[in-house]
DNA sequence: CTTAACTCCCGAAACGCTTCGGATTGCTTT
DNA sequence: AAAGCAATCCGAAGCGTTTCGGGAGTTAAG
């Protein structure tokens, strides 16, 4: 592989020079500039990024570190959220790289051997817990990152978050308003701070209203078709059913459908459903039937904007500018009827 | 960072000789060892990537490049061979990281960058086509790599495969002795060496049985269940329809089954269905119905040995001894009969 | 007692890059 | 004519590691 010295000795300049040319010093001739350009293209140069690392402290590689699980259907999403990732990274010519931790793993210390060794400059953090140990280690070490989501604590690091207290607080208050009081939450994974936020905006709408808030009404479980039907089913026949649902996602909708339907239900005369509607593919709450009413924002939206926040972080940007939420909007649809006696 | 430099002058030896001590040669006192080694846990030592990379040569990273593409079914897939792969790389002290190239993307251009930048030791690629670019540059640049699956050309490099000729043959084979002559064969997407492969076998079985190639009764395309039940209807609606299918895995196999029970044929009074089993998981062909006789070969098998295959040739060893083939039995189910008049 | 052979250790160079602190040239100011 | 300045360039040091070629000191063989 050609190096620096090839081409400074191909064009009688010094190392110096012709890395300064490379990269844009302004303290170079605009024609050098140009002859070592063309060198560096005709040798097919290219910087060795572990020397540069040594020199600089700067890898050019940011990661994302995920614990393996079974999830089948949550697979998809993930391979989106890595191309999504990547193809924004690699523009700015930062590699991206996604390590695999095994269930075992201690998350941190994944992390921790990425960054000792010198690895990555940064990372790409998901899937954020209430209260996220690697959150605090990065923190600790001032190692920049960015977070898809937001933690119960005050942020004081770039994120990209939606606000998840108003899903939860719009799909009850729509439910409320249109008489039920008995509504059932089937939720996302227990103790993911998106999840925990969103519980907490059902929560609030129902204190509003003065109705009481029933444990056995909210359930915690994955972001899963057989999630909300199995639930829905069980649910439902219970002494005191509930006469609406609220739906972690479109998959548990589309579960709590196929369960309602099974017990002769009918949507939205006997049962009201609700949900959240992250737009995933193949997973158009639009077509449902009846068609599902939802709060909707683009999960696919937010890679991009994610990737950009970490650049900017690692660009040294005001913490201020690194902290972004993406838009919900409320699509009023035909999944919800007025609340039986 | 705790470096070589620390521990030298905490000890009061020179770096050289922790170095040495560290990396097991074997001109160090049993005893400094153990200091060394004390203390290298002491300041929470990490020997940095890129330095050693700069000094030895080996960046102690090997990779995967994937394409990005729609695939749905195939994501769950991809998903669990990252993680296998990246689990035994580990296990390793190598450091496995996934690349995601755009569609746009020149594939070789992109293994290039990632050698020339010199991140990478090594790959794995997977998904070779009949003629793959990536392999012929790979090899010359003498670049250490493994291959899942074999091309056309002799391997004269490492490969974790299965005897997809055998499968093709035998699968083929066994409809024929059951009295079929008209052979439906769904098979995978077109280039692929392991399709291709299979269809030799299917072919060679054919052509010694004296029964002419159909080519209306081999189609190419993509492993899934709308492939195999598009392609059953629109296959059993010509002129004269196959009275057997092969299918490329177990989607194809249960689009197949979906397709002829809409059109009110049984399996296998009145069409035959056999199939390759990688088993999949959530797609035991055990429990289709009837259950349907195909050849098995567990494909999450396949990527501890691929690993270690890699493994071997970073190591240096002789080439005849990466070479694997993996183990495909058949499973005589109940879903061929024979055929009718 | 000399020589050879071990055992354990170290200095220095090298990998490819960036960067600090000058050095050189040719012009413009006073 | 001396001093100042801008525009270009370069040498050398340093990032953290490995490794080559030796160099003491100790022990065994002659």
């Amino acid at each position: 592989m050609a190096t620096l010295k090839d081409i400074s000795r191909h064009l009688g300049l010094s190392v110096t020079q012709v890395s300064r040319a490379l990269n844009g010093h302004l303290d170079v001739n605009e024609d050098t500039r140009l002859r070592v350009m063309d060198a560096a293209k005709a040798l097919n140069y290219h910087p060795n990024l572990s020397a540069r690392k040594l020199a600089t402290g700067r890898s050019g590689i940011v990661g994302l570190v995920m614990p393996t699980q079974r999830r089948m259907e949550g697979d998809s999403l993930f391979v989106q959220m890595v191309a999504g990732l990547s193809a924004r990274f690699s523009k700015n010519d930062i590699r991206f790289i996604l390590h695999i931790a095994e269930e075992t793993d201690n998350l941190v210390a994944v992390h921790q051997r990425l960054v000792d060794s010198g690895s990555l400059d940064g990372f790409v953090v998901v899937e954020p817990l209430d209260h996220d140990p690697r959150i605090a280690y990065l923190k600790k070490r001032g190692i920049p990152f960015v977070l898809h989501g937001r933690t119960a604590e005050t942020p004081d690091f770039p994120y990209f978050d939606i606000d998840n207290f108003g899903v939860g607080y719009r799909l009850t208050r729509h439910l409320i308003d249109h008489g039920h009081r008995k509504i059932a939450f089937l939720n996302g994974e227990k103790g993911r701070s998106y999840v925990t936020a969103r519980q907490m905006g059902y929560a609030q709408a129902l204190t509003e209203s003065a109705i009481p808030i029933e444990a056995r009404l909210h359930c915690n479980g994955p972001m899963a078709h057989s999630f909300g039907l199995v639930q829905t089913i069980s649910i439902m026949q219970t002494a005191n059913p509930p006469t609406a649902f609220i739906a972690g996602n479109a998959w548990i909708a589309k579960g709590i459908y196929a369960g309602l339907q099974a017990l002769g239900l009918r949507i939205p005369q006997d049962v009201s459903v609700v949900g959240h509607d992250d737009l995933l593919p193949q997973a158009e709450t639009g077509f449902m039937s009846p068609p599902l009413t939802v709060t909707e924002s683009a999960l696919h939206l937010s890679w991009t904007p994610l990737a950009d926040l970490l650049l900017g972080a690692l660009a040294g940007q005001e913490i201020e500018t690194l902290q972004k939420i993406g838009e919900v909007i409320f699509q009023d649809r035909a999944s919800v009827g007025p609340a039986l006696a």
